[in-house]
DNA sequence: CCGCTTTGCTAAATCCATTTAGCACATGCT
DNA sequence: AGCATGTGCTAAATGGATTTAGCAAAGCGG
């Protein structure tokens, strides 16, 4: 049975040379004082027997397993776990090391279980996603890795990845300014007064700034605000309906897409035409944005961005407490009139 | 400085006893003679301790890592990924093991990169997911642990987990048909004729088999077959726009929820009511399905159902080579009309 | 009381790579 | 020649668990 692995020792005999020797050379260390021809025996060896380092041993003497945890609230319920999964899963395979995905469900013993399953792994760092941004739970352990908050923050633990929200608030604005649209506009998902002291999250309060801001910048004020605590689809289209029966806006500034798709909805009942009658901008760049008809124009959430960025923060060497914002692109489609200015 | 980690020698001095005792109580080994009395003491002492096992130097000796490998051709592109890898990750978590995700944009070098990162690791198990079912390109390298192909095949590892398609296919049909529906049923998404020799994927095609078979057994036929290879919105839109101009179906019988959802744009601007006019079903059970307005009848493929029975196959102790067949779901909605039969 | 089994436990080897400490030889300088 | 320095390499310790082989004491039958 030549079935079992290859070890650095068999590597070394075949070289002819110390396992310590072969070890040096694999590691590629710098100020060893070994041979070229040491280093090309070494090389050879291990290229002619197939040799891959046993990661378990690795680990057990440096303390350092290539790999990181993230750890997730939730996974599957949203079109954003994937976006930022993915953007991670590249940094990280970049970076030659793997990443154990686990999953909590918010719930404080799954959290703890999954940081201590890391912990137990050797992991050489953690990343908390949270799918909603928010000051997120950390489990009061010992973690004795570096961590970074991915979509959330922690008092505990400065460095985190975030979008740019309050530069994407303005830019929704500034996109509808420069559509020449300046009146009848009218703010779907969220009314200033009767949310006051609502506290949805971190960042969405941030983009509600970036709005505002922009609109008293273009000395613009809202037709209407509509509130809805829930942003999906059915509460656009209720929202959306009520407000024709009373008025007729210029432009639905929605605070994502999915508000935008009920909007789409209650239009299109209406017989109202985007962009023409009424224009669009909306937030995410969810996949929805671009079935529709016409697609939506959105300020996109960066998840694979911020995936990756978590990641490369979490490798590096010096890492530098501070949030980072990434930056929120425009995705251009067709929901707002050419402006021939 | 405590910063050191607990080890088992702690643990077995604390207790009084070897570390080889220590060791069999804490794996909770069967056929041990050490008294109860010891059994307490290794206890009482792991708890006070705090202390947790070293997963490297157990998976050095063990050559087992609890671990298994999700190795996927994409991870974001689709919603279905999410899904596969949620129902993987509960199943693992609940085997008390952790789970590497790894992606490969179905290239082949990748593939072996991954492959070999995850033998590396000791995974205990290798999962190979395709996000579009299929035969599945497996790298040949020699595997030694076992194998489970997820949402697709490999003739080379027979272990394989996919939706019941054909029997989802008929489930469409017989949904039509107990709706009272029996003629101007219109397929959306393929032509049996011209396609004739593309080939789709393994699964996709049981479910055409099934739709048929179900067609014919209710004495059926389509009153037109719709071909069109991406079964995106636009195409479903397209398709459906065309069929409208030269006639009026009473059904829609869609292959996937956005094809489905193009119908439904081209139906909303022609003025046509769902169910009323036309009825739909549709498969999948896309996030989409429930945005439309009304609700979208689909038959679900159950990614996370699927996710889960995989890694319990891997992990399973007795591994019958066989294709797994996933019920598909009914996931009634708003878009057939109701039968008062 | 002797020899045999059972009970309860442990010493030491093992998994494999990294790393510390240091050996043997060559070279350079005075 | 004598001593310091540099060069090229290796023996052995190490990390933390599992596992094999086996020891000492107690129990039992005759």
């Amino acid at each position: 049975m030549g079935k079992k692995r290859v070890t650095l020792a068999d590597v070394a005999r075949l070289a002819g040379l110390s396992t310590t020797a072969a070890s040096m050379i694999l590691t590629g260390r710098p100020d060893t004082r070994l041979s070229p021809e040491a280093h090309k025996k070494v090389h050879d060896a291990a290229a002619s027997l197939g040799y891959r380092p046993n990661v378990a041993a690795r680990a057990l003497r440096t303390d350092k397993s290539r790999s990181i945890a993230f750890i997730s609230d939730y996974v599957a319920t949203t079109r954003f776990a994937s976006g930022l999964i993915r953007g991670a899963l590249s940094a990280a395979e970049q970076a030659k090391h793997v990443m154990l995905v686990l999953e909590t469900g918010g719930e404080p013993a799954r959290e703890i279980q999954a940081v201590e399953t890391a912990l137990d792994r050797q992991v050489d760092g953690l990343i908390f996603a949270a799918m909603r941004a928010r000051e997120v739970f950390v489990p009061d352990l010992a973690i004795n890795v570096p961590v970074v908050m991915l979509n959330g923050t922690s008092a505990r633990f400065p460095i985190s990845v975030l979008p740019a929200e309050y530069e994407g608030g303005r830019r929704a604005v500034e996109l509808l300014v420069s559509s020449g649209i300046t009146k009848d506009i009218v703010l779907l998902g969220h009314n200033a007064k009767q949310e006051e002291g609502l506290f949805r999250s971190e960042t969405i309060s941030r983009r509600f700034m970036g709005i505002r801001d922009a609109m008293a910048d273009a000395g613009l004020t809202f037709a209407a605000e509509l509130s809805c605590w829930n942003w999906e689809p059915n509460f656009g289209y209720d929202l959306t309906r009520k407000l024709l029966k009373t008025q007729r806006p210029r432009a639905l500034l929605c605070l994502n897409d999915r508000l935008a798709f009920g909007a789409y909805q209650a239009l299109g009942e209406a017989g109202i035409r985007t962009p023409e009658d009424v224009a669009l901008v909306s937030f995410d760049n969810d996949e929805l944005a671009s079935y529709l008809r016409p697609g939506l124009t959105t300020i996109g959430l960066p998840h694979e961005e911020m995936g990756s960025r978590a990641v490369e923060l979490l490798l590096a060497p010096s890492r530098i407490p501070q949030t980072n914002l990434i930056d929120m692109p425009v995705v251009m489609r067709g929901s707002l009139p050419h402006n021939c200015s």
